[in-house]
RNA sequence: GGGUCGGUAGCUCAGUCGGUAGAGCAGCGCCCUUUUAAGGCGUUGGUCGUGGGUUCGAGCCCCACCCGACCCA
């Protein structure tokens, strides 16, 4: 940016800074903090005026200006460091120099203060500041002290303003840390291993869904982000490492909503000889203890809404729930394709030739009944045209031994007991190809050598996927995938 | 992809019937030694998202496009 698209805000910002050049070191990097403003808040919250005056306790802070108020020969300001903020008093006769020094400094300069706490007449713990320098130049004004930062494009741009101006944004992004680490020592507390697998995949697999992709030039071959680590992971369950865990990045090519960001985060785990109704107990167990240990209660508000996390989780299965949701629909008849097809165009739903009952009562479900989840459901019993990854159920060959898990009419987690026989495998990665070769650009790919370790034997395996941004949304109260995401992905500025 | 709403000063927002672009905060100058959105006086600052069109005249009306939010698919 030149000069001349600048404004005369940042002209005079600039101006200061040509100054501070000619005086020395404009960007000094030997001042040290010894507190924090929370620290000293809570460490000297009952002390009173007359003890802080008979027992000084001198300290250095640092940090970034958020007000300023100038009072002829004696001014005010507040510090923002990492923890919280903390006032400045500064007085001309203490400081000489520097007090003038201070005049020209504007709000959002990263300052260094340092001098004895005191509390003011209305018994603000503040700093008394005897000796300041400017630390860092802010070239540019922060937005509205009083209304902050509200443009919600800006927010999601230029993040570094949102945590500047937000602290709800600011608590936001510790929560998803907090929710991450509670799930990282639940699961090591269990004897999981998180593992890394490729982000780079030769074959797009574990997910129906479009990839991004790219190319390897030394190798000359195409590659695909990931879309699911899936049998990756369950490739080191058949070299017996058992329990392992990964919580990382899922790419999928897909488009952008409150819900969907191009690149999302996912907890993936497989734990051997085990199945899908131990990870159900898991999940409960799993969201027990996060709203324990982050909000201090199960009771859960989300836009408005209240969750009772203490209550059982509803179990239903998804033929179930495709009756609850369809009057008059004939229980017969849940797997006659001809009557599933009807149906779905009375609802107005896109249906493909090759659409199977198992597809065609799922597209029903998500249809009527999934937006109407709200409290915690588990559905059950996904049929297996829907669920190529998924164990057969033993009853009933139609269905599967997988779960979806719901909150707020969202889908939340995708658990299941793993397909362990590499034949029928196989027969499932045939099927998926068929469908791919049939237009349907979802479907997966054939994974020779997935079949191939399958083929040395997995134990008997449930395997999950959660995910951790709606988890964050749900847990934060926040209405968008974007509020939860650092940089959520945005059309590139003009 | 469709629909609704929005984009005006650094920030938050007004802008009437189509008739000289405004406020608060921030900034700049002066005053002010315990403020709490400090206060007082004065004052600078505009590609009204972009490009066309209608009109004597467009922030406002029409068309196209860009960016965003939300809803729907």
């Amino acid at each position: 940016m030149s000069n001349a698209d600048e404004n005369h805000l940042i002209a005079e910002r600039r101006a200061k800074l040509a100054a501070l050049r000619r005086q020395g070191a404009a960007y000094p990097n030997d001042f040290r903090r010894d507190a924090l403003a929370a620290d000293l808040l809570a460490t000297y919250a009952e002390r009173d005026a007359p003890w802080l005056e008979a027992n000084p306790v001198r300290v250095r802070v640092g940090g970034r200006m958020m007000f300023k108020r100038v009072m002829g020969k004696a001014s005010f300001a507040k510090l923002a460091d990492r923890s919280g903020a903390i006032q400045l008093f500064l007085q001309k006769d203490a400081l000489g120099a520097a007090y003038e020094a201070f005049k020209d400094y504007d709000v959002g300069d990263i300052l260094g203060a340092a001098g004895p706490l005191f509390r003011t007449r209305t018994g603000e713990l503040s700093v008394r500041v005897t000796g300041l320098e400017l630390l860092a130049k802010s070239l540019r004004p922060l937005p509205d002290k009083w209304h902050g930062l509200a443009d919600t494009e800006t927010r999601y741009r230029q993040r570094y303003l949102d945590l500047v101006m937000n602290d709800a944004s600011r608590t936001v992004f510790r929560a998803r840390t907090q929710i991450v680490r509670y799930l990282r020592d639940a699961l090591d507390a269990l004897d999981f291993l998180e593992v890394e697998t490729p982000m780079m995949h030769p074959i797009p697999g574990g997910a129906a869904a479009r990839p991004f992709v790219t190319h390897h030039n030394a190798l000359d071959a195409r590659m695909y982000l990931r879309i699911a680590p899936e049998l990756y992971l369950k490739r080191l369950i058949v070299g017996g490492l058992e329990r392992v865990y990964e919580i990382n990045r899922n790419f999928r090519n897909e488009g952008l909503s409150t819900q969907h960001n191009p690149e999302f985060t996912m907890l993936e785990l497989y734990w051997a000889y085990s199945d899908h109704n131990e990870l159900m107990q898991l999940i409960e167990r799993l969201l027990h203890g996060l709203a324990d240990s982050l909000l201090g209660t199960r009771l859960v508000n989300y836009q408005g809404r209240a969750y009772d996390l203490a209550r059982p989780f509803r179990r239903v299965t998804v033929a179930e729930l495709v009756l609850e949701h369809n009057a008059g629909f004939d229980p017969a008849r849940l797997r006659d394709v001809p009557y599933l097809r009807e149906a779905c165009g009375r609802l107005g739903l896109a249906v493909k030739p090759s659409d199977g009952a198992g597809k065609l009562q799922i597209e029903i479900f998500e249809k009527t009944a999934e937006h109407t989840l709200l409290d915690p459901t588990f559905v059950c019993a996904y049929p297996a045209e829907v669920s190529p990854l998924s164990r057969s159920n033993d009853a009933d060959p139609f269905l599967t031994d997988r779960f979806e898990f719901f909150i707020g009419g969202r889908e939340l987690a995708n658990g299941f007991s793993e397909l362990n026989d590499p034949e029928d495998q196989a027969a499932r990665f045939r099927a998926q190809v068929a469908r791919h070769e049939a237009g349907d650009d979802e479907a997966m790919h054939y994974d020779a050598d997935y079949i191939r370790a399958l083929e040395y034997a997995m134990p008997p395996t449930a395997g999950l996927g959660l995910g951790i941004d709606r988890l964050v949304m749900f847990l934060t109260d926040s209405p968008s995938i974007r509020d939860v995401l650092l940089f959520p992905q945005m059309r590139p500025e003009a």
